[in-house]
DNA sequence: GCCGTTTTCGGCCCGACTGTTTTCAGTCG
């Protein structure tokens, strides 16, 4: 647990998570809301939307919730000196090979202590040393351990490393679909919905959690845990079970009667903050909270709801969209007497694509699309839109001269004109227009590999960022700014930049992009994609505030990937983002006046 | 250690499952 003068979030969110586990070892019962309240600053810090290093820069450590004085103090320390004499103190009286063994599942704070004080856990490779240990089976020779408690942590050894990763959205679907056919195979289920970070549409999904309505609990578990592709079954009880998956996918069930099933499906959707918010707001009401349904204070009668609507009911709250339930105030604003949750966006108000790449060969340097613009307009009319972008990247600047890639892009006006004047006519659907648009590099220095007569021939222009990732903010922010400043530019698109699970996005001063794009009538997109969804959900939500417009791109590379509409839109309700944040849910007459 | 539409003091979500135990602690979500 090395602390270091430039810490990044997750690297200061293990460092409090150790601590909280520090306190743990010491004494549980005395430290309890301490270590609540270092496991709570730890989730806010991975969940921040800004480096805490900018923020304490800023002197607004202290606006995250869950991050007060101390620890604000504690961190800026860090920032300051690299180092925290405080953590320093907690954190040595303790091997930090302690707080590595917590990562295996399983294993918390008090088993990590044990494990480390009597078995010969070295600092330099604790997992192969735990294996050892447990091949000699010395770990069942323990107090509290015995021979169970080995397998497990054998097993455990040989699949956390590769379960740690998260999932896309589509993947994590299709596994649940699947595990949902077969659920559904039994005559005792009655339902069966997908819940937590599913249901919520986060960008990237840990596991999958299920849950089945039956009368028949224990015959509906048996009839899970014989799904064919299971690799090994974590746990299996009466109400809820556990296992993995041969891909190292973990799927969760929990089963209850269609009486109080509402509760259930509010209780797995999740996500954690927000029920703990949900229950903490409910006691203040004297009522207790929990997957079984509502207790008042001194009753043991329990209240039963069938549907989740009835249960925030019950609670003075109106039905609180799954996307929106991350205690991000959602709960406050839900209030009956307050009332001003969001009428989020719906995939139908969308009215346009407005970024789709076509097989028109532009002579580019990067991807081209595999649908030619016929197909892409069927496409289009199949969903019925009424605009659609054509945005192929733009021409190769080292492999032609500035008056070979005038034209091209001339060429390719002239086939989007006859596109629109005879295909789109003739097929009689919902289209009315395609645009001739290009998605075009931002060069490392701001500048556009177009000249403003290639430009002229567009009717508007994306931008985006695909080489030089890694730039000061400050540098990064000019660089976008100055490229967004050209009059044909409207969107910029994909804006950090990122991949899910394999890069991290740019740095940006948000907020100068925010007022840039108000001040200039320039707008941000959200890239639907999967492996993008970009602008992420956290910074949507930040533009909506400031008002910042946005548009919805699937960056389609074939007429199939137009569907992944549907991504792009659940970032946008994740970010609180209504109908009229959005370009493309205009008409086509009232887009058309825009640009 | 954090936090405030009953509080700057006195609270802090709630329950399932497992293994090693003889009634529960640890871990997880």
């Amino acid at each position: 647990m090395k602390m270091h003068k430039g810490m990044t979030n997750l690297e200061i969110a293990e460092l409090l998570r150790a601590v909280a586990a520090a306190y743990e070892i010491e004494n549980k019962d005395k430290n309890k809301f301490r270590i609540i309240a270092y496991d709570k600053a730890a989730d806010a810090v991975e969940h921040a939307s800004s480096e805490l290093k900018d923020l304490w820069d800023e002197n607004k450590l202290e606006e995250i919730p869950g991050i007060g004085e101390s620890i604000s103090n504690y961190l800026g320390e860090i920032f300051k000196t690299g180092n925290s004499k405080h953590f320093e103190s907690i954190l040595n009286d303790y091997p930090p090979q302690v707080f590595e063994l917590m990562a295996i599942p399983g294993i918390g704070a008090k088993s990590a202590i044990k494990l480390t004080r009597n078995l010969n856990i070295g600092e330099k490779n604790p997992f192969s040393d735990l294996e050892k240990a447990a091949h000699n089976k010395e770990i069942e020779k323990l107090q509290d351990f015995g021979k169970e408690s080995q397998e497990d942590i054998l097993k455990e050894l040989k699949s956390f490393k590769k379960r740690k990763k998260r999932y896309l959205l589509p993947y994590a679907d299709e596994v649940a679909e699947e595990l949902i056919a077969w659920l559904k195979e039994s005559k005792l289920v009655k339902r069966v919905d997908k819940l937590g970070s599913l249901r919520r549409k986060v960008s990237t999904i840990g596991d999958i959690d299920l849950s089945a309505a039956t009368e028949n609990p224990n015959e509906v578990i048996e009839h899970f845990t014989k799904y064919p592709k299971i690799q090994r079954i974590i746990e299996k009880g009466d109400r809820k079970a556990s296992v993995i998956l041969p891909s190292g996918v973990q799927v969760d069930l929990r089963v209850q009667p269609v009486s109080s099933y509402g509760s259930l499906l509010q209780h797995f959707t999740g996500s954690k903050h927000h029920n703990i918010a949900l229950r903490e707001y409910a006691l203040k009401k004297n009522l207790s909270l929990s997957e079984y349904g509502i207790k008042k204070k001194g009753s043991r009668k329990i209240i039963k709801f069938e549907n989740e609507e009835d249960f925030y009911i019950y609670l003075d709250l109106q039905w609180i969209p799954p996307e929106l339930r991350e205690d991000t105030g959602e709960i406050d604003r839900a209030r009956l007497s307050n009332k001003t949750l969001p009428k989020l966006i719906e995939l139908k108000n969308v009215r346009a694509d407005l970024q789709i790449h076509s097989d028109f060969d532009i002579e580019t340097s990067h991807d081209l699309g595999l649908s030619s613009m016929e197909d892409i307009v069927d496409k289009a009319n199949s969903l019925r839109y009424e605009y659609v972008a054509f945005t192929e990247h733009n021409p190769s600047k080292s492999k032609h001269s500035e008056n070979e890639i005038i034209n091209i892009i001339e060429k390719k006006k002239e086939t989007i004109d006859h596109i629109n004047t005879s295909y789109v006519k003739s097929v009689k659907g919902s289209l009315k227009h395609v645009y001739n648009s290009l998605e075009i590099d931002i060069l490392p220095d701001g500048s556009l590999p177009l000249k403003d007569q290639a430009l002229e021939i567009l009717d508007f222009a994306l931008v985006s960022i695909h080489s030089s990732f890694k730039m000061s903010k400050l540098d990064m922010t000019k660089r976008v700014l100055n490229a967004l400043s050209h009059p044909k530019v409207k969107i910029f698109a994909h804006p950090t930049g990122r991949k899910l699970g394999s890069r991290e996005g740019i740095e940006l001063d948000w907020d100068k992009i925010f007022d840039f794009c108000i001040k200039n009538d320039k707008w941000l997109e959200i890239n639907g994609d999967p492996m993008r969804l970009d602008l992420p959900d956290y910074l949507v939500k930040d533009a909506v505030e400031k008002g910042v417009y946005l548009t919805l791109g699937t960056d389609a590379h074939h007429a199939d990937h137009m569907d992944n509409m549907f991504y792009g839109v659940s970032v946008a309700r994740r970010g609180w983002a209504e109908k009229r944040n959005i370009i493309n849910t205009k008409s086509f007459e009232d887009f058309n006046k825009l640009i």
